[in-house]
DNA sequence: CTGTTAGCGCATTCAC
DNA sequence: GTGAATGCGCTAACAG
């Protein structure tokens, strides 16, 4: 269990050359005879050795690693295919690349000021920001201090970068295809009102309700969660018995929207007609087969971990966004 | 965004105290006076001294992290709420620790033994494992290598620390439920049979049924996902249309599993009773609401992230296994 | 209780 | 192309 590992000094020794050399002969062999390379590589392999990230770090004052931040105070933690998508984005993204992974997960035993108190202690090279809610402060607290980009638009995005999709552009396709089906009571269940994505998913919904000259009254907040759409939905219904269409801001809430409205006697799409958010695989999980709205998350995360590394590479880019378009996936809901 | 940080030896200064001093007093401040402990509080608190974790890593030769390591070769990955249980579980236990999470996914591109490699490299002070698969050869590579504790049981346990939950019993107590309510056909959609969490569950269930007598022919894999539970049950219900009950052996994969029965035009549970395994939030998202066995994840994952912690301080523990007891959670399912 | 002295393992000047 | 020297920031002996 202990036995030491080698050192950069004992491969030198071995490969009967200086320390620089081996040094230089391990990170990318620049400035170094071919032979001496040789030397190096044989003594390193049969050694084991395997550079001392601590010592690195402390030498180039680069950590090799990045933080991924899951800001979400709720018990609830997303029970979302959201949070998988983007660890694995994240992971995948950073392949053949030496950067370890960081996950900080904010909640209210370990609120985001102190995330963003670590973020900014310099342990890390960069941070990727995710599921931020209004009030988390972590804005403010990462602005200017490292390399940062944000997935879903922060609250205060002013001089920062993120990724998002549109959000506002999906409510609106999402809504016009119950609008196009015929429905004219059309409401809304929403996501919780201290994140972007569900303000914007809702603007987008009343946008184009409001266009059609529909009436935007019908919006009940579903918490991202199945119980809490299940919830929602019957207070729409009961506030609005009317309702042929709803528009569900993520695919998992429509689980339970599905039983809410199974609950209450009427059909999915015969009586009320449901369009979802996201397509993440939730999707496949509702009879009938959700009609939905395609977010691609996995090309945010991949943008976004793209954009920390070239920011991490050279610290003075511009703050920079980029939005993704969202596209209609046809189902059995409508 | 270069403005460096303060160092250890400002800080000193700061004090009017020397380095070694001021190093004492912010390590818990052992043998440090009362005047310096505050003159170096206030020094720290003044220049917002964060300690350089590189250095201090290079200087303990401790690096004040773990990893948390994922093997999932497939693309699945887990669409299951056991891995956000994990990550929950991990994070949430190292509250109030000054430990770093490093994520560490193992998938087709970087394979399960570079994992390992890095885990033997030193970067972290222990290991927790999970959802490892048979053939990851993750087992020997960290025997004695550094702490480690798998959540689920490897393949080859041998002098391994782990904790799991007893499957076998769970999937007997399931099946013994469809038993008691007078089923007779009872099959079961299995997990992948690469994991020992599939083969335990299969392996109750088959005991349930010998001990009473009944058939244990009806098996059919869903590979923990729900398409492919929905598959593995309509080839059940081809070569098995007798079947009236299924030990589904994850709450996930009954969603498809109701689905390929409401296709084959049977009701839950009339027709076909079902009891599911984990009780992890899904068993809400299915209609009739799932009878389901409690898999107590949590607590394994925090007796885990407990026993690591523990074997970081102590290396000489000896290896030692936490099986955890699985209980009925009643449903409309049967 | 305190300060001085050495490293921890590596990358990187700078002469050669 | 190579090696000797220096420092990254911190902790841990040691002598006082």
């Amino acid at each position: 269990m202990t036995d030491r590992r080698p050192t950069l000094d004992e491969v030198a020794k071995a490969a009967g050359v200086s320390r620089a050399t081996a040094s230089r002969a391990i990170n990318g062999g620049l400035r170094v005879s071919p032979q001496a390379q040789r030397a190096v590589d044989t003594a390193v392999k049969r050694l084991g050795f395997v550079p001392n990230r601590a010592a690195r770090a402390l030498a180039t004052s680069q950590h090799g690693s990045i933080a991924l931040v899951i800001s979400e105070p709720d018990e609830l933690f997303l029970s979302d295919p959201f949070l998988t998508g983007v660890l694995r984005g994240v992971s995948g993204a950073l392949e053949g690349i030496d950067l370890q992974l960081v996950l900080l997960i904010a909640n209210r035993n370990r609120p985001a000021e102190r995330m963003a108190q670590f973020l900014g202690g310099g342990h890390v090279d960069g941070a990727i920001i995710t599921s931020l809610h209004r009030g988390d402060m972590m804005e403010d607290q990462v602005r200017g201090l490292l390399p940062t980009v944000f997935i879903g638009r922060p609250f205060d995005h002013e001089g920062l970068t993120y990724v998002d999709v549109d959000n506002d552009k999906g409510g609106q396709i999402a809504t016009r295809v119950l609008i196009d089906a015929g429905r004219r009571h059309i409401g809304t269940v929403s996501g919780p009102s201290d994140m972007t994505a569900s303000l914007d998913r809702i603007a987008g919904w009343r946008r184009a309700l409001s266009e059609a000259g529909l009436s935007t009254d019908a919006i009940e907040s579903g918490n991202f969660t199945i119980k809490g759409a299940e919830e929602a939905t019957v207070r729409l219904l009961a506030r609005f018995p009317e309702t042929d269409g709803i528009f569900v801001a993520s695919d998992t809430m429509a689980i339970g929207v599905n039983r809410a409205i199974a609950a209450a006697g009427r059909r999915v799409p015969q009586d009320i007609a449901l369009v979802g958010f996201d397509n993440l695989g939730m999707a496949d999980a509702t009879t009938p087969r959700l009609t939905t709205i395609n977010n691609p998350l996995l090309r945010m995360v991949e943008s976004a971990t793209k954009m920390l590394l070239e920011r991490i590479a050279r610290r003075d880019l511009p703050a920079e966004q980029v939005i993704l378009t969202p596209t209609l996936v046809p189902g059995e809901s409508v």
